[in-house]
Formats: C-alpha cells, structure tokens, sequence
DNA sequence: CGCTTATATAAGTCAACGCTTAAACGACGC
DNA sequence: GCGTCGTTTAAGCGTTGACTTATATAAGCG
C-alpha cells in the first residue's frame, strides 16, 4: 500500500498533524478526532491502526495507555515522490540558492555524480 | 477537497508522473494507463477530470487533442503539509546549518516548546 | 478478586468512488 | 454534408472502506 493512500484520508492527516506535535495517547488522539470529526473512539483506534501498519506510527505502551509517535520513513517517501514535482515550482527561485538547498541536497544524496544536469526543468 | 484525496489514487499518481515529463494528450496518457492498469479509455479520463478539477493539471486544446499539463499549486500545498514533519527525517543533519535553515524555521514557528513543557503526560 | 478505565478487535451496515458500457460532442477529412 | 477520430459525459453497477455497535483484552485499583 502506497503511503499516500494512507494520507487520502482527513482523520489520518489529522491524527498525524496531533502526533507532530509530540507524542500522544491513544485516548488523547481520539478525544480530540472525536470532537472535531464527530466520529467514534473504535473509527480512531482503527485509523490508529492503519497509520501503525503503514509505519506512519509507533506504539509504546505505558500502563494501559498506548503511546503513539511519528514514524519518518513513509512520510520521508512521499516527500521523494514530490521531488519530480519540485522543478514546477522552484525552478524560478534558483537565484535564491540557500532556500533551495534542501532540493539541492536531496539531490546530491540521490545521486552523487557530477553531471550538473540541471533540476530537470531544463526547456 | 484536499490535494492529498486526490493523490490517494495510484491511477492519478501515475498520470501525474507521466505529465511530469511534459506536456502530454490525453491519448497518451491513457494508453500508458490502460497498459499498466488494464482500465478503459473512459476510466482515465476521468481521472483526468478529478486532476483538472483539483487543479493538478491543466488542458489545452490542440485540434482535437487535449494536451495536459501540471499545475503546480496542489503539489506545492503538499509539500507545505509535510513541513511541519521534515523534522523528523532532518533533525540528524543540522550540522549542515544553512541547508536546513527552512526546516528549521518551519518548526521554531510552529511549535515553540522547549523540553516537555506542556505536552501533557507529565512524564 | 470484581469494577473500572483504556484500548483494541469483530461483525455488520452503508455510502463513496472507481469502473464499465453507451452515448454525446467537437474537430477533421473526404 | 457524412463518417471518423479523439475525447468527454452520463448512467448504472460493484467493491472498497469507513463507520457503528458490541465485545474482548488488559492494566489499575478498591
């Protein structure tokens, strides 16, 4: 399952926008899904479980609170999958360099020979 | 609806890889579709028209093809949606200083905690 | 030990959405 | 004009998937 079918849905966006902040309980997650979404606490918990599955999240128990957290890698890879996207709008920003740094590096990781084929936005 | 619905379809992906090269019609979109996904003619454009309708792409007719391209601005608000957890994946890298300047910002604006403030569990 | 709290799972219902077939629309050539 | 190609729209169907209620698990507490 691709990691932006997860994100196709609002609760699990919403739940993962919670988990940035840091940390939270199941129960804190669903309390706050529940008044925003109307929802109940078994549609969060399941919404939990999907995010958990896809490795979006981790689960640490503490007492009979589950702790849930942000978990990188599939977030990490729909970032790589806007990198071909990335010459659409930043390709007008070149001048600005520092900002771009990040897209250059993302690069540079990617692939580290010295071509200097530009950003692939090349008309 | 939310740009991140409308990427949660691996039809629409697809496509919006294929106008990432450039300009293509519809034609050609959809029989690059059809091979790979074994859907009729009918089914892309509709797809299609989800992306138009988003604003993902835009069309231009040229006789009586109709030629698709990508439009930045959803993309671009996805990735303004991942910001707030690039720190996830950066965090290890900020010797790099500079490069990260952006990421950084993004997250000394959006949560300005220190250590355990008030994230609740008392811990 | 039960009772409660915190959370997950199971089973079943219902709507959304993607697909198909069929038809419409518009440009082009004969 | 008439047929045809490229494409979109319409209508209907089927499946997926998100939700609900009910139940299970498991820890904490008296």
């Amino acid at each position: 399952m691709h990691a932006l079918d997860v994100l196709g849905d609002p609760v699990r966006r919403r739940i993962l926008e919670l988990l940035a902040d840091g940390e939270r309980s199941s129960g804190e997650v669903s309390s706050v899904v529940r008044a925003e979404f109307g929802i109940s606490q078994p549609a969060v918990s399941q919404h939990l479980r999907v995010l958990r599955e896809a490795g979006f999240a981790s689960v640490r128990a503490e007492g009979t609170r589950r702790l849930y957290a942000v978990e990188a890698a599939p977030l990490r890879e729909v970032d790589r999958w806007l990198d071909r996207f990335r010459g659409f709008w930043e390709q007008r920003l070149d001048a600005l360099g520092t900002e771009l740094a990040r897209g250059k590096r993302q690069r540079r990781l990617d692939q580290e020979r010295g071509g200097g084929s530009g950003t692939d936005a090349e008309t």
